[in-house]
DNA sequence: GCCGATTTGTCCGTATGTATC
DNA sequence: CGATACATACGGACAAATCGG
């Protein structure tokens, strides 16, 4: 597949930055001395630049230059950053993961489940709910519809192995974009069922739907995590163009 | 200051997308006949169109179009989204805000809380503790480290009004990057003194640092949030350019 | 305070590639 | 196969903010 020059160079500045080439505070080169550097346009460069913005990693200043206000952070607990599945977290996080299906079926959407997932009244999907462990400690009680006609030819042991490894995989699936919520619960009979709570009377939960990159949803997620072993990360910018 | 056409084009798409004028799973114009009609070039609708996708409203689809993924939700929690201020969420969630300051202390960072907060040791800090209630409960406790040489002239009365407004509008502040992390914690005995739980035992916590237009981290804010009162939005998009 | 050099911000027109229909 | 639509890239122009002399 073609190789977009404008996220060569985005690499290849973010991973000076997290090697602190580029030290936190300090200006990177200016736009027409990187465009001179990699052999491209100014254009190009200010492309990179905006993905390293939107990351956190560096801070445009109008007529000034753009800073890094990149740190690195210690991460002790389980973080949840862009999209990924649970298997890509894990390794990401260096643990272990196992999974365990407890449950695998197929439904039609009816009304109530289609106001809260966001499918359409009607649309076949398969369910299935998995216990995540890491390292041996279950951790999270995951929920998932999936669109049966998008989500073709599931089975438990995809179920347990990784989804997402075969819907791209398999499939050829393009996942795309992840609407997501986050909210702390009680916990529900359920969860106590088959997580080890340590004490905590609640979880936090994520809750999202994913599409893929013809735009449509695919699936409808709920994962209930042990509150000690969550941390989830983001960064906001304030656009004000105009002012 | 300078509107920015592409800002406009932007705000005039996203609200046709809210009013369903471009209904959920339709396609926008393709981006020829948006340049046509905003009589502008095609590089400028792309713009206003990569910050829809952003947003989490509509998807661009190579050779098909760009279709619209915008679903309106009903928001019954206190909805936690970009970068504002406790006064700013209260007006957007139609709720009515209070404060009590409860500390207002001048401190200068050691070791151990520099490290905490990302600040260098050594550097003057205003401690300030709030208690924010919304409609008359008591919900959510902040705690704040501004750079007092950054945040210059804050006092207890500013700090039970709006911080925000004050650098903003007073010291012309340009509050810009914010970097956060949610988690779940423990309630500790300070939460249980000034907050209802309501049977909970831990707390939505926010940590997050914010920096102004020139790359300078002025500010370090932990919120702890009662979780009934709680939600945090999020829309992720994989980039995959080149594959 | 002014002026010029530097740097980022916005916008345009064009060309070419690639995916879809 | 051709037409359409989005993706990448280039080069240029001018505006606006900053900084040094």
């Amino acid at each position: 597949m073609p190789k977009a020059k404008y996220d060569d160079i985005y690499r290849d500045l973010k991973e000076r930055i997290e090697r602190e080439e580029y030290a936190y505070q300090s200006l990177l080169p200016s736009e027409n001395e990187l465009s001179a550097r990699y052999a491209c346009s100014r254009n190009t460069v200010r492309r990179a630049i905006a993905q390293l913005v939107t990351d956190g990693y560096v801070q445009s200043m109008h007529g000034r230059g753009v800073r890094t206000i990149y740190q690195p952070v210690e991460q002790a607990a389980f973080t949840v950053g862009g999209i990924e599945s649970f298997k890509e977290s894990a390794e990401r996080n260096h643990r272990t993961a196992s999974t365990e299906v407890l449950a695998f079926e197929h439904v039609v959407a009816d009304d109530k489940l289609a106001a809260r997932t966001g499918f359409e009244p009607g649309t076949p999907l398969t369910y299935i709910l998995r216990l995540r462990s890491l390292d041996g400690e279950p951790l999270i009680l995951d929920h998932n519809y999936f669109r049966t006609d998008v989500a073709k030819g599931l089975t438990p042991e995809i179920a347990r192995r990784s989804v997402y490894d075969y819907l791209e995989g398999e499939l050829g699936l393009v996942i795309t974009t992840s609407k997501r919520t986050m909210t702390v619960e009680k916990v529900a009979a359920q969860d106590r069922k088959y997580l080890d709570l340590k004490g905590y009377n609640c979880l936090a939960v994520i809750t999202g739907q994913t599409y893929d990159d013809r735009g449509i949803q695919f699936e409808w997620t709920q994962s209930r995590h042990r509150p000690d072993y969550f941390r989830f990360q983001d960064v906001a910018t304030r656009n004000r163009p105009g002012v």
